[in-house]
DNA sequence: GAAATATTTCGAATGTTGTCGAACTATATG
DNA sequence: CATATAGTTCGACAACATTCGAAATATTTC
């Protein structure tokens, strides 16, 4: 957890920065709630099939905030690397970048 | 990791944004270093004698930043529970507060 | 108690964030 | 192509964050 590089802490900061907010996290909570939970050989069959999690609208029943606001906090997730994004029709889904976090969590079992 | 309550939540986002800060998080990880890094059971001993670990001078040499910002860092670190701090003569030293570090460290382990 | 050292508090400057609503773009469907 | 649905972009605004320097406080030492 120590002995990090100069870059490698800007870049840690930056994802703290991307979870510090309760609405992101939360959003953050739901999608690995979807995606990444319990899964099972079976459950990961299926999600490799669909890895799309939940789209802009979702989180904004969930929150109850606007549209303009989830896509804001949607966009600061997917810079900082946290999640990955892709349009399916009209709906943008949304699911967690995997290898983002495993980065993360390595950093607090070090 | 996911299944959190209301007020977790925004607890949890409000370390995260402690430590979103480069300069905080440099200030939290030389104290990991500091205190609670490769500890033997000899170097135990001498960290429950002197639990203690670096004080806001320190941190003012290592970031090239004046004592006031430094003292402000570690204020909000303090607030967020993440590090200790106690007054020794003229310093205030300041160390981790490993029962946070263990809970924030549960979240990302679940 | 004066001087030196360590830290805090305060106020100011500057920049960033979170949120909204309005206007816009993209896609799907009658 | 008109309409409905889903998101995005933009501009605004208030709240908050980062940093500094100056002045204040606490502690130690002479």
């Amino acid at each position: 957890m120590s002995n990090y590089r100069e870059d490698q802490i800007e870049e840690l900061a930056d994802k703290f920065k991307a979870l510090s907010n309760p609405n992101r996290l939360r959003i953050f909570l739901r999608l690995y709630e979807l995606c990444c939970q319990k899964m099972t050989t079976e459950e990961l069959e299926e999600v490799v099939g669909n890895p799309k999690c939940a789209c802009v609208g979702d989180f904004g029943k969930m929150l109850g905030i606007v549209p303009s606001t989830i896509s804001h906090h949607i966009k600061e997730l997917k810079r900082a690397g946290l999640i990955k994004v892709e349009r399916n029709g009209q709906r943008i889904e949304c699911w967690i970048d995997t290898q983002t976090l495993a980065k993360v969590r390595s950093f607090f079992s070090a």
